[in-house]
DNA sequence: AGACCTGTTAGAATAGTTCTAATTCCTTCT
DNA sequence: AGAAGGAATTAGAACTATTCTAACAGGTCT
């Protein structure tokens, strides 16, 4: 579901910054497979293409996407930081038996609602909206 | 607003725990400043109180106190996650300029708009909202 | 009083992430 | 082309928040 090709390198060039092939490559891991990986498993993934990326890249790549945009950080409770390709605006659901994270669509008339609970002089930049639970 | 006294010896011998002076002023510290603090904030103003209390034992009375549904833990990002004794169901607010958190209630009718946007087969059990963004 | 169980404690261990300093790699500029 | 300078990458150390471990304390029940 659509997304556009790819506007890394014209991403990455609008805030500064180099393409390189650290950055294309994990970027394209995360396209690659929307499962909404950790650091970690970024990197294992990352190293069949490019087995001497270290760690530490991958988290300035992740973090580098992020900042461009072009990525989404998710965090439930204490676990690892995931990321994930997903611009549009969705929520996430989080199965509690089986570990998995699902998006969840967000419809513009929800997010409104959502956003009406603000009482006046609360502007909300970003909402993030999370389910937790089981699913059949 | 609407905490009911305090039903914390109650709630702990349902669940066949003890009552305990640990327990007590950790519960009393989140009642008294409701500032959605860190377990390190909570063990610096259960000091006062009891300054041999240690570190470790915040940690287990605050999990204690969560298991037994008498607070909420919260997490924004990849911060130490804070600790909620209000049990009415709301969203938080997380200031980025000031870094604090507001509770922001949430009418039964968001709520379940928010759930309706979940596609059937997935039972959520819980919700979590979190707005981020600045306040006047 | 003795056994038992729950809770507390200090400190070690762990997980995830960020920092540091050294190196490599482009990109200009001459 | 060669040199200078900045950006990016790297390995490993450091850090933060939290959990674990093992020993100890305190209350309870016979």
């Amino acid at each position: 579901m659509g997304n556009l090709p790819e506007p890394l390198a014209q991403r990455l060039a609008d805030s500064g910054l180099r393409t390189t092939p650290q950055r294309e490559i994990v970027y394209h891991v995360l396209l690659g497979k929307r499962d909404h990986p950790t650091a970690e498993e970024v990197f294992a993934r990352v190293k069949t293409d490019l087995p001497t990326i270290s760690l530490a890249t991958v988290y300035n790549c992740l973090e580098t996407l992020v900042t461009c945009n072009l990525v989404r950080q998710v965090n439930f409770e204490r676990g690892p930081t995931r990321y994930c390709p997903n611009l549009e605006p969705h929520a996430h659901f989080h199965d509690e038996a089986t570990g998995k994270t699902h998006d969840i669509e967000l419809p513009p008339a929800v997010l409104d609602h959502v956003k009406s609970v603000l009482p006046p002089g609360f502007d909300a930049r970003s909402v993030e909206i999370t389910f937790r639970g089981s699913k059949r």
